[in-house]
RNA sequence: GGAAAGUUGCCGGAGUGGUCGAUCGGGCCGCACUCGAAAUGCGGUGUACGGGUAACUGUACCGGGGGUUCGAAUCCCUCACUUUCCGCCA
């Protein structure tokens, strides 16, 4: 969440940043600054009213002590009516500081200047592709570059059947839809992507972490998975946990509540998890096979940094991302996400789109942002420098570097030849073969 | 699943109604001693919110919430978590 600081100090600036988020912050932001300014006066009167009592609690002691009963139990005849007052007026205090708080849990992040405007997907700027250089204004609505190859393909869950690779329908047996059962070279595929992600990363320098899969509600609460999200975890009632959506919950997650020192960031972790999703309300063609599931594998990378290095750290994450394309040889583009497009706690994000040469259309692979101090706010992640007397809040960004399901489907799509699935030569090593047949 | 014990500052660990934001030890920082280091000695060492240009200062925080009391880390209730033993299981 944003905080009342800056909200404070520059009202105007935030509502017209909000503005390209499709948000209108106007009253909200009106209604917090109110009821900040009865915040202030309420704990004011408060804290001086506690002041009072706390000054006459000693003297009725010191009075006790000296032996002066008397003069003791007059003095507590005072006490009572401050006592009621103060119980009201922290009351008071609570409700106003629990206002504020779910005020601004409902107000999204503020996009950075870089950010384009735009409402919806088509507005997104596209910066970078592996197909042709890209020139100013190139947005998804006016592209149309696509890898130049016509030959009939199939699309991945016929290739999935053909090759024995993926069972979806032993998946529904088994769990449900979007279940699906890997075998064979299929389930050796998820694993040589999983080891061929990890060790890249580690090579970037990131420190792999191996976290729980399932998270409390203060976990869920400290990335913003909750209140919002809730219906679109599965949620172990009996327990109360949560299965994760991404790695991002429980490895951020670790920062909560820590006051780090500045010598420690930037903090790199890498993590593979499954993931689930509910996916509640996802009907359709765009479910079909692997392109929406309810588990499936990511390595997701996360940094907590300072504000000053931030950007870096975003530029180096999104080359980090580019690179593996790279290697799997897959067409891709980059796209600057608009306001309207960006998810709520983001300040700025890219998002990575493969080319499905069967579905003749674009995959997100990726999503790598910067979420600013947004979140780590709500995470009471925070860091102090050498010199700092106060400790100040942390960035933190985070990626997917990558999710499997979307690149498998790519893959299987994209190498179909003759002879069978073409394996890229990074994958090789992992695969024991470059063909599968 | 059964039984017991616990949860205090960066860590260990005291504290069982007032002078406790909290003894002491360790760590860390500063200073002194030293050619330098170690050892030693002295001093300092939390967070949040409010007031103040600042120095500084008020309030809150001893797992969470509630209660008793003029006054709670300390007593009571409640919830959560952790550890140990037994059982079960990999």
């Amino acid at each position: 969440m944003l905080t009342l600081k800056l909200i404070t100090e520059n009202k105007e600036e935030v509502i017209k940043k909000l503005a390209k988020k499709c948000f209108d912050g106007k009253e909200l932001i009106e209604k917090v600054l109110t009821l900040d300014t009865e915040r202030r006066a309420t704990q004011q009167k408060l804290d001086s009213e506690l002041a009072e009592m706390n000054k006459l609690s000693k003297e009725i002691g010191d009075l006790f002590k000296a032996g002066k009963a008397a003069e003791a139990n007059a003095a507590k005849d005072k006490t009572s009516a401050l006592k009621e007052d103060t119980k009201a007026l922290s009351d008071k205090l609570t409700e106003i500081e629990n206002s504020i708080t779910s005020i601004l849990l409902t107000i999204p992040n503020i996009p950075y200047d870089e950010v384009p405007e735009g409402k919806v997907a088509e507005d997104n700027l596209v910066v970078k592709s592996s197909l042709r250089e890209c020139k100013e204004g190139d947005t998804v609505g006016n592209w149309t570059t696509v890898p130049g190859n016509n030959e009939a393909k199939l699309p991945h869950w016929e290739l999935a059947k053909k090759y024995n690779l993926i069972d979806f329908d032993l998946g529904v047996k088994i769990s449900g839809a979007g279940f699906p059962v890997y075998r064979g070279y299929g389930a050796r595929l998820q694993r040589a992507l999983i080891n061929f992600f990890l060790d890249e990363a580690r090579a970037a320098g990131y420190e792999e972490i191996m976290p729980p899969t399932v998270v409390n509600q203060a976990s869920g609460y400290g990335t913003g998975q909750l209140p919002d999200k809730d219906g679109q975890m599965y949620h172990c009632e009996v327990d109360d946990l949560y299965l994760i959506p991404t790695a991002e919950v429980p490895v951020t997650n670790i920062y909560r509540d820590v006051i780090l020192d500045e010598k420690q960031l930037p903090i790199k972790n890498c993590a593979y998890t499954q993931c689930f999703r509910r996916e509640a309300g996802s009907y359709g063609k765009d479910v079909r096979g692997l392109n929406r599931l309810h588990e499936f594998s990511k390595i997701e990378i996360v940094r907590i940094d300072t504000p000053e290095h931030s950007k870096e750290s975003h530029k180096e994450m999104l080359a980090h991302v580019e690179g593996l394309l790279k290697k799997l040889e897959l067409p891709y583009r980059i796209l600057r996400l608009c306001g309207g497009d960006m998810s709520f706690t983001a300040a700025i994000c890219y998002d990575f789109e493969v080319y499905s040469e069967a579905q003749k259309r674009w995959l997100e692979v990726s999503s790598v942002s910067n979420f600013d101090t947004y979140q780590a706010n709500r995470l009471k992640c925070r860091y102090k420098g050498e010199n700092d007397k106060k400790a100040q809040l942390c960035h933190t960004l985070n990626g997917s570097a990558l999710a499997l399901p979307r690149i498998v489907a790519a893959l299987l799509e994209n190498n179909q030849t003759a002879e069978g699935i073409r394996i890229p030569k990074a994958l090789v090593p992992y695969m024991g073969c470059d063909i599968i047949k």
